[in-house]
DNA sequence: ATGAACTTTCATAAGATTCTGAAAGTTCTG
DNA sequence: CAGAACTTTCAGAATCTTATGAAAGTTCAT
């Protein structure tokens, strides 16, 4: 009803995928991923890439690339319509897969690239002989390697750990999240 | 002993200062803190600016700068010795100390915004008389905000248990991670 | 106080990323 | 199969980030 009341709720919405922009910005995407796709989600049913355009103010061309990205991503599917020309986007709404596939993807590969440098330094500084005087820094240099290493595994593991709970269920996580949250007493909702 | 049979060490060593700037730059920081701070850790005694410009090749500026941002943030700090003109910095070794700092201050920070922004919303929008027609779309989308919300508390809660596990002591932590990686079924190491 | 030795600042350059829009490419309908 | 309706591509523009290095600012021994 009243099509012109209905614009704050457009300016909240708009504010909303704007959040989810700089969210997915901060991970290291482009802010129009997350606009697009927040749009797409809150919406709940396919739009035309033209209103995204519209509705974004963002060019053809990056509405393209961009949806392309994340139809790469898994986190948007492309549909038609018969007797439409057009093709139309949907959101994937299972929001941990698109999380767990991102931290499997991308966060652990990172941190494996990572992992192989460290030992490979390690090996090699390990395999050498040394003075005296040396022998004392080469040693406080593994020590140090190996404790970069030890948090990258660290890390590593909580990332498994994470999409390997959120794989089976949301049920777990939030279990655990709930035990962090009192841990560190949180107040409001 | 041998100083060009080091080189070799030198190599390796470089490398994990890049892997480490690699890592930092994936986090949003910029890639010469994580080199920086690297080589200082690795050296594991107070090197001069001079040095690292050397080391690294960079300005003296940029050195200038980033050793700023690393001190800001309270990884890298700065000393003095007597009877030398020159400032000295050192790596801050618990690593630990370094990646909550950072948990909590910013990724933290990042989600209480959008957090923020997701219950503006929905406030908005529930507080609102619709049609018939709009009201089911807009269950549909406070529905879906709520979601947003739900993932974003839980990615909040497993940040505050985590820099809160960590805070007491690595130990839980590891063990958390072991258990992570068990699960994950992982091989080597 | 002076000035040599360092450090910080900052305008400008260099580099990287993202956006635009028109041209080229597709895909349907009639 | 012609052409209208869309989509993709991509070279160049705009924007954002990071680096440079010379000038200005400190600091300290004398």
């Amino acid at each position: 009803m009243a099509p012109q009341l209905a614009q704050d709720d457009q300016d909240h919405l708009h504010e909303v995928a704007d959040a989810v922009g700089a969210l997915m910005e901060f991970w290291g995407f482009k802010r129009a991923m997350g606009r697009i796709w927040a749009t797409l989600y809150l919406e709940g049913e396919p739009l035309p890439a033209a209103e995204l355009c519209e509705r974004l103010d963002i060019s053809t061309g990056a509405a393209s690339m961009t949806l392309a990205d994340l139809e790469h991503w898994g986190v948007v599917l492309r549909t038609r319509r018969p007797g439409d020309r057009r093709e139309y986007f949907e959101a994937e709404t299972d929001v941990w897969k698109m999380v767990s596939r991102v931290l499997r993807e991308r966060e652990l590969a990172q941190i494996e690239r990572a992992l192989q440098v460290f030992d490979n330094a390690r090996e090699a500084i390990a395999s050498r002989k040394y003075g005296v005087v040396e022998a004392f820094r080469a040693r406080r240099k593994l020590e140090r390697i190996a404790r970069l290493s030890d948090l990258a595994k660290v890390g590593k593991s909580l990332l498994m750990a994470v999409v390997q709970q959120g794989k089976a269920d949301l049920g777990p996580l939030r279990r655990f999240a709930r035990a962090g949250a009192a841990l560190a007493g949180k107040r409001r909702e």
